[in-house]
Order: C-alpha cells, then structure tokens, then sequence
DNA sequence: GTAGGGTTAG
C-alpha cells in the first residue's frame, strides 16, 4: 500500500496493522507502526492510542504500555480495559486492580470487558472480595451474563477456593463453550476432585458439548495426574488423536510424564521419554523437570541427581534446577554436597523466589512472608502460633527436623525465624475469624513441613483450612487433605 | 470497514 499504491493510510488502517503486530507479537514491527501512526498524524486518535496501549502490554512491555496510555490526553473505556487486561496477563494482577480503582475514581462506567479482566485479576491475586463485589454488581445491574464473563466468574470462584461456587455459575451460564467446560474441569482438577473432572469431560462428550480442543486435555490429563487415575488419563490420552485428531504437544507429553511418575512407574515415565526422543519429537526441559519431581517424591536420589544435573546443564540460570539438586542431596543425607550446590548458586547470583503469603479478613488482604514481624500484632500471632503448634505435637505432629528444614528450605531463610508464611497467614486467619473456613494463597509450593501441621491444626481449632499454593489447592478438615499427600 | 475480554503442565 505504502509503495505502489496513491492512497494513503487512514486511523482505520493503522488500528488493523497494530492489531497484527500484536497477535503475532510482533514488537519491533509494532514500534515502527507507531512511527509511522505519529508522523502521519494519527498520533492522538483515540482509536489509534488504545491499539498501542494492547500492543505493548500483549508482547510484554508494560512500561510502554503506561506510557502511551499515561500520554493520553482523554482516555476511553477501551484504552482503560487494554491497560487492566495488559498487566493482568503479564501476572500483575494486584496492579490491574488498582488501575481499575483509578477507573472508577475518574468517572468513567467499566462495561463487562473490565470486568472480565479484573476478574482474572482477582483469580490471579486471591481477591475473593472484590471478586464477589463484581459478581453482585453484574447481578444488580442486570449485565448480561456472556461466555466471557461467565468464564471468568467460574475461574475466580475455583481459583479462590470454591468449587462449588463455580459449579453453580456454570449451571446458570445459558450458552457454554470449550473454554468453560475447559474452565471447569480445570476447577475439578485443581483441587483434587479428578474423578468429578473425568466425569465433567465425559459429560461433555455424551451430551453433545463443545468438542474439546488441545487445552482441554491438558486440564484433564492434569487432573488424572493429580489424582492418581492413571488408566484414565491414558484411555483420554489415547482418545484426543485418535478420535479428535489432535497431536499431543509438550504440555500432553510432561502432563502422561507427571502422572505415570507420581504414581510410581518411574521406568514407564522414563521410557515415555526416550520414546518420543526416538521419534524426533524435540525433548524439551519441562520433561525432564516432570521426571525429576517424581524422582524426589519416590525417593530416587541417584536418577534424580542425573536428571537434576542434565537439566542444570541444559538451563544453567534457571534457579528452581539448582534448588531441586540441593533438596535431593539434602534428603538423600550428603550436606557436602548440598554446600557445595548452594555456594554454586550464590556466586551465579541465582536467588531463590521469596515466598509470601496472603490471607483476606473482612475484605482486607494481609500478606505475610517468612519471619514476617512487620505486621501491628505480630506477637499476638506468634504467641497464638506457638498455642496451636504445640497443641498439634500433643497429638502426634512430629516437626520435620531443624536440620532437613533448613536444607530443604524453598524459602530465603533467616535462622533466627522460623515460621513459614502460610503458618503465620492460618494463625492469624483463626484469629481472626469464628467458625468459617479459611483460605490462604500462597506464591510458591506448599512446604511439607506446613502440609503436615495444617492437618494437624485442622484438628485442634476444628476449622477447615484451605490453602491454594502455586499449583492447586489443599483443603485441610478434620486431620486430611483433599490431595490425599498426593501432589 | 478501526481499539479491549474467558480455558492450559512443571
């Protein structure tokens, strides 16, 4: 157009070419475009400028993203939902809510398109409150309860902690498609129920549902892996080529990996492997992060510290490889290694993700990391903490050790602190509260240390509490926990 | 005939 043709570009042209460069991610293009857009004049209209706001945020720079929003002279319902969407797919869930609050303080009406996005934001943060907020306001105001919306609403309740909940805005969804049956048997997996989640897709192949796509059976065999149902999940594994017609990709693969592995069949799992390394399918390092955590979990130190330093080898900067090296050595009794691996680690600089901890009580949210003594009534907790730890010991809660913990520690660790942040964020929620459940979301992986007091706590303050840690959920009652210690 | 929204492993 712009060569050999006398016509030149319009507002309209650009927004299409923005929106091209953004679905292919194309940044460097995009950029271009934007030159382009300003020299030619179209630099402040509206239109334009929200296409460039979703251009940044969608490949990843945020920062460009809030500048060319920032420099909108008036900014319109689009450019706001481009800017909440944006970090809330770039994992900023927090900072999207509070965009959204400056939202309503300028005056402008959020229509179902920011909700749907401050929904996944409070999925994303654990924002039951505000979650719930939306929900009523939709409700009230008589918004039409679209798929997207739908969607969303059933991921906040599931990632906050209430199956049920999700279930019910499932069944008042008047038109459903494979993202929400997907949503749903995501839900079913997430905290333990695989059977309910095989079940759900069952369902969703007798009675003339969606056809399930390549996501869908990521979240089934997901849900298989977590739950044990390993003749399940390879009949469904069997089902998606032969009677869909699609080919498994690596999320397939690492999903038949982690569930042949965390149920035991090591050998299995290592041959499925090589198998698809036979057949030229590029093997990729999530595999072999699949294997490596069934290789911990059963107790394999040696194939573990084999896979463990193949895939060092493969992602040198990848922290989590070092870490899971330390641990084995560290469970597997050798200390000298696991100094050395940690000296490695500290001069290449690799540091470990903190961990925190956050718990909502009455629409407020607390956060709490390890050792954390910046909260007003910190020695209220850490005395209650201490009540409730040794009443668990009185009826059989053994500690792991002082000195596997601090080995094992995911956390920063500070020796002269010795909670975890859940442990502190469960004390002051039955504090706080009387009777209801309590629900604690965490950033990282549940320590086995805190999944065995929890169990114990669920006893003595007769409470259930309920934990969603990076991965899925763990409902404690009356002594168990809904994974069954099957992570 | 232009801009924004939901589901996925480790």
């Amino acid at each position: 157009m712009l060569s050999s043709s006398n016509v030149s570009p319009s507002n309209y042209t650009f927004t299409s070419v923005i929106k091209s460069s953004a679905d292919l991610c194309e940044l460097k293009i995009g950029k271009g475009v934007h030159c382009h857009a300003v020299v030619s004049g179209f630099g402040l209209d509206s239109y334009v400028q929200a296409s460039f706001v979703a251009l940044y945020a969608k490949c990843g720079d945020v920062g460009g993203a809030r500048k060319v929003f920032d420099e909108m002279p008036v900014k319109s319902v689009v450019a706001w939902n481009s800017l909440v969407s944006g970090l809330e797919q770039n994992g900023l869930g927090g900072e999207a809510i509070r965009v959204f609050y400056q939202m309503r303080e300028s005056g402008l009406e959020p229509d179902s398109a920011t909700f749907v996005s401050v929904l996944s934001a409070c999925a994303q943060t654990g924002g039951i409150g505000l979650g719930s907020w939306v929900h009523r306001y939709i409700v009230d105001n008589g918004l039409e309860l679209n798929v997207k919306l739908g969607t969303a609403l059933v991921n906040l309740y599931s990632r906050c902690g209430d199956v049920g909940k999700a279930r019910g805005v499932f069944d008042e969804m008047k038109e459903t498609n494979v993202a929400a049956w997907t949503a749903m048997i995501s839900a079913y997996g997430s905290h333990g129920c695989g059977k309910k989640a095989v079940e759900f897709f069952n369902k969703m192949e007798d009675d003339d549902g969606p056809i399930p796509n390549d996501v869908t059976f990521v979240a089934v065999l997901s849900a298989c892996a977590h739950a044990g149902l390993v003749e399940e999940g390879r009949s469904v594994y069997k089902r998606m080529s032969k009677r869909y017609g699609l080919v498994p990709r690596v999320e397939h693969h690492v999903c038949m990996v982690d569930m042949l592995g965390r149920a035991g069949f090591l050998d299995e799992a290592y041959s499925f492997i090589h198998e698809l390394d036979a057949a030229g399918k590029a093997t990729s390092p999530a595999l072999w992060t699949a294997m490596l955590g069934a290789c911990k979990m059963h107790r394999n130190y040696d194939l573990g510290v084999e896979i463990a330093k193949r895939l060092i080898a493969l992602e040198p900067e990848n922290p989590g490889h070092h870490v899971m090296l330390s641990n084995i050595y560290a469970l597997s009794g050798k200390t000298d290694e696991v100094s050395h691996v940690r000296d490695g680690m500290i001069k290449n600089n690799l540091r470990k993700q903190v961990g925190y901890s956050v718990i909502e009580v009455e629409k407020k949210t607390y956060m709490f990391s390890m050792g954390d003594e910046s909260h007003p009534e910190t020695g209220e907790i850490y005395k209650y903490l201490e009540t409730l730890m040794s009443r668990c010991k009185e009826i059989g809660y053994a500690p792991v050790s002082e000195e596997v913990m601090h080995q094992v520690e995911e956390e920063e660790k500070e020796y002269a602190l010795r909670y975890h942040s859940e442990k502190l964020a469960v004390a002051f929620g039955l504090l706080k509260t009387v009777d209801e459940a309590i629900t604690v979301v965490k950033n990282l992986r549940i320590c086995e240390d805190c999944h065995a007091a929890f169990k114990y706590i669920s006893i003595v303050s007769n409470r259930q509490i309920i934990v969603r840690d990076k991965l899925r959920f763990h409902h404690f009652q009356n002594g168990s926990c809904s994974c069954l210690d099957y992570w």
